[in-house]
DNA sequence: CATGCTGCTGTACGATCGTTCAACAACGTA
DNA sequence: TACGTTGTTGAACGATCGTACAGCAGCATG
């Protein structure tokens, strides 16, 4: 009698590990910001996104700021560990592997104008929010030594190219790869801009040229100096 | 008797012509931007800051996005009027100008925290918001015209320097310049941004040599090819 | 089948949002 | 001085915001 149908009825919802749960709702922030931006971050937007109701956040975090400067955090970790992970694949020349290094900067999912568009989200909050800065501090130091650490092989090789070895690379760094690390840098944040802001200007493949004819001519005047 | 210190009462508030009113209104959501980021945009924030009621900036603005979007415009001019200034004040050297227009950007008011917080904010409004969107593409073409005018006047001058006179700078810009303006604007845009981020590592008198590097580095190619 | 833990729901609350609008008042004009 | 225009006020509205919390319910355990 009760049974036959009735009596199996399907979960309303289901439970699942507060860590599964986390990853749940950081995915769906980053997400809401791709469809909305700014006004995507809302605690009824977001949940409604995870499938969620609107409790569960302030379950799982302590506010909406944590939520969003742990969206932040794995947004930072997901470019830092993609780009990582392309270096690594690249045959182990300097120049192939800031080649990979660049190619991957300026392909999917990266050069994404929704991507990019949540990264000037999160700059905006950078300046009022104290929880921004300190993740931002933390995940900027693994894309820094990246970047940083292919200079020197670049620089080291450019420099000495008829010695018998290259000079050790984790020497102290000379003055001129701290701003060519800068420029570096800023040309390749820069172009993200411009190429999101007017995505028809250039192409990708433009933007990796003109980065690594930076470095080229950074090469150049560290071998002659 | 009527009279005596209480019939000259102090007006509750000064009319103002709304062409000036409206001014004060974008300057007001400006500085709001500045303290308190985007959530400075709203209503009562702003006029708050302004010194008039709530119900006033409807009654000069249809509606917020449009004082937002005014606000944008205005902050545009106001980057692109003090660079062409610059450059005018400078001599009529090509390098003089492009030095003159270098320093400009990277100094006071330009190479401010609080200014480059607003741009952001501005941005992070750009994708969803069509009213942005057309504002930066009208006020964008008076950068991008200095700009490539300037570069124009630099390759013009370094491939032919031998000639009696350059070659005429208004004919069809070659791929070089377009790439080497869209370069340079990123290289500027990602100091700038590098810099918000985090002011002290390096000097705004640092990312003026090396934007010039790198227009060097162009006129060099330029005279070679 | 009964129990306990806890992930989860969803209503409720006070605050703040953008916008409206009727009334007020400053100031040029006659 | 009286009037008319209109820039300006500020209360009020409905919508939406972030958060709290009491109770529901999934699921492992006994």
């Amino acid at each position: 009698m009760k049974s036959g149908g009735v009596g199996a009825h399907k979960p309303r919802f289901e439970r699942q590990l507060p860590q599964q749960r986390r990853q749940a709702l950081i995915e769906a922030t980053i997400e809401c910001l791709k469809r909305y931006g700014h006004d995507g971050l809302s605690i009824r937007t977001i949940s409604a996104q995870a499938g969620v109701s609107v409790g569960l956040i302030n379950h799982h975090f302590p506010n909406k700021n944590q939520l969003i400067a742990a969206a932040y955090r794995h947004f930072n970790s997901e470019l830092v560990g993609g780009l990582q992970a392309a270096v690594a694949r690249a045959a182990d020349s300097p120049r192939a592997r800031m080649r990979a290094f660049l190619e991957a900067s300026f392909c999917p999912p990266n050069l994404d104008q929704d991507v990019l568009a949540v990264w000037v989200v999160f700059w905006g909050l950078y300046r009022h929010s104290r929880l921004i800065q300190r993740v931002q501090r933390e995940t900027y130091r693994g894309y820094v030594r990246l970047l940083r650490g292919m200079l020197t092989e670049l620089l080291a090789q450019a420099r000495a190219p008829h010695r018998r070895r290259p000079r050790r690379s984790s020497r102290v760094a000379r003055p001129d790869l701290r701003l060519a690390a800068i420029g570096l840098t800023a040309l390749l944040d820069g172009l993200w801009l411009e190429w999101c802001l007017e995505p028809g200007a250039f192409r990708p493949a433009e933007a990796v040229a003109l980065c690594e004819a930076w470095v080229e001519s950074l090469c150049r005047r560290g071998g002659r100096s």
